[in-house]
DNA sequence: TGTCAACACGAAAACGTTTTCGCTAAGAAT
DNA sequence: ATTCTTAGCGAAAACGTTTTCGTGTTGACA
């Protein structure tokens, strides 16, 4: 076991400095061609590579994006991560995962972890907790210590940073617009409580096509579920209500989801209560996963193209990233102005499936 | 926008040495009463927080695993992480990710990236490409510079470090046991090339199922997908596959299939040609992920507990590290003796639902 | 022969810690 | 009055880099 060699025992073995050894490695022209062969020769031989490490400390700068998410196992999620990673490694950085597990505590435990040094700026997304709570205080701690923040999905008004989301307002608004088209008359609406800021927007979205389109919004067709209780582990709550929702009204034709487990939950209790989807029946969902492509029918969904938050987020640090090290260069005080922050919106798009006509 | 405080600084201001600051704040007897409240009410005011890169380069230890997985939009890698996040948050670990895409080059050059200096130990699941040109120096020389590694799922004997699987092979001999309890006389599989380790054993697990119950295996009754195409956006040449599958073997009364997406897959075909599921034919698939959950009919599965393995693995992995430095502290040459590995089975669960009798 | 530039390299600081060791002054012991 | 402890603190090294600023040697030129 021979641990990773340094620049300090290349300098000993060839008997030369730590400081030609260093330079002879990054070609520079002070060193003599002679010198910068054997050095380079002596290197690669043993597979000499800077330790990260003492780069960041040296440098200020860790090239390493924080993630913050409230939940890993969760196919939206896993794909911002992908797009994150993406077009991070693609620009040298890498990228460090913390759960808050929705927890608000977690959450600020996680970021001043670290915030101390381990990662140049946050890229995340809030945990419902913090949402109820409404402290924020721990984001814009962090964004006053110089570390940029890129929030996305789940974003606020009161932090100041750069936001990527999709238009949950629109894409509710379409998806509930296009039930309409496809001749429903009663569209219900399944949806959670309205603390978490995207619930509200999409709740908002259909309510604002149905007045659009002349159309009464009667509060017994939208059904709220209570997700403080973990919804994957109890079903058969989830589905006792809808199925009790879907009875006391019969006349429904067409369900709006805010997210694609209850479309899909709905789907499976209409298909026991007997009715056909989508000919009695059509539905969409939110959020474009694996079990609406998967389900049968397969659900018509509204995709939020994960993948392309992620990357847009990343590019949207990094930048910011870069542009403090220019500013710096550039004898610019950073403190000489008010940074302006960019709220980039991704468009959403409906995903045509089985599940409509 | 203030930087974050060193131990510099707030010397600096109390007019005291650096060292005087960082005992105080530890609490070292060495300091006086007055002295050390006046350093901690200072600290505290300014928050102070020692910085995680600067005592990384002083320890020579990072407090961060480096988790390697080939590709994170897929549940049972993400609950893996989960699990692995968990026990190493609990014990003062972070974990940085990196996604080899299934790819051999992706996963060196992520690997070198983090070997140098960004981690303490790997854990890591193999890639296909890696797999199936089998060469793994990479992992050799990981270790051989003093990073352990455990790899999980898809490991490799050629490789000498701790392992953590679930018995591939038991789990599909249950399984398929299962259906033959449930009086099941032609039973397919459903399965992936060779060379991914685990669809060879889980092939395996089927094979001798069979036997030990006098059947005999009918070669016309496993279907090997090539999985080298991207399935998951090809579904519908996987469906066509099965449908041709199922068509030419219209005796087959039960399916075992080496992955979720199959076994939905087989269902959703089954139905479609107006096979009752389970009553023409019960279907069980490896893997328990969303899908199985919330298809319809559930499927039954053989669930390989992510969460549970990704745990182990982070304490075996741990447990090691630190085994390290207390042999460091007790004077043992870390080369005196090689140490045992330990390869640990998690036990599959059969998990019964609607898709079987 | 004396001056100067160019070349090739080394010393040292800096990033932010922790820790070992040494130093000073005050009080205790002889 | 002299020596010994001990309390309280600071200097400096170390972790592994990069980079600035010397410094000595050589050869060219006047």
């Amino acid at each position: 076991m021979k641990r990773k060699i340094t620049l300090k025992q290349i300098a000993k073995e060839l008997d030369v400095s730590i400081s030609t050894v260093s330079k002879a490695l990054s070609n520079s022209k002070e060193i003599s061609e002679d010198t910068t062969q054997k050095i380079q020769a002596f290197a690669k031989l043993y597979n000499y590579r800077p330790n990260n490490i003492a780069l960041s400390l040296k440098n200020r700068k860790t090239k390493t994006i924080g993630i913050l998410i409230p939940e890993i196992v969760h196919h939206f999620f896993s794909t911002v991560i992908r797009g994150i990673e993406r077009v991070a490694n693609r620009r040298g950085y890498n990228v460090i995962v913390g759960l808050s597990n929705e927890s608000f505590t977690k959450e600020i435990i996680n970021m001043e972890l670290l915030a101390n040094g381990s990662i140049d700026g946050f890229i995340l997304s809030i945990s419902k907790e913090t949402l109820l709570k409404q402290d924020y205080h721990h984001f814009n701690a962090t964004i006053n210590q110089g570390i940029p923040i890129v929030m996305f999905d789940r974003v606020v008004n009161e932090v100041d940073c750069d936001k990527v989301i999709v238009d949950d307002f629109k894409g509710a608004f379409n998806a509930v617009e296009s039930l309409i088209d496809k001749n429903c008359k009663n569209i219900a609406l399944i949806t959670t409580m309205d603390y978490v800021s995207v619930g509200k927007l999409r709740t908002q979205g259909y309510l604002e096509a149905l007045e659009e389109h002349k159309m009464v919004a009667d509060s017994n067709l939208i059904l709220k579920i209570d997700d403080s209780l973990d919804v994957e582990n109890n079903l058969d709550v989830l589905e006792a209500e809808i199925a009790q929702f879907l009875k006391s009204n019969p006349n429904i034709d067409g369900i709006f989801a805010v997210n694609e487990l209850y479309a899909v939950s709905a789907m499976k209790v209409a298909k026991k209560i007997g009715l056909q989807i989508p000919d009695d029946i059509q539905v969409i969902g939110f959020t474009d996963g694996v079990l609406s492509k998967h389900a049968s029918p397969s659900l018509t969904t509204v995709s939020q193209h994960g993948q392309k938050i992620g990357e847009q987020a990343a590019n949207l640090l990094i930048d910011r990233l870069e542009a403090e090290d220019a500013e710096i260069d550039q004898y610019f005080s950073s403190s000489s102005r008010k940074p302006s922050y960019i709220k980039m919106v991704i468009e959403t798009e409906i995903i045509e499936r089985e599940s409509t006509k």
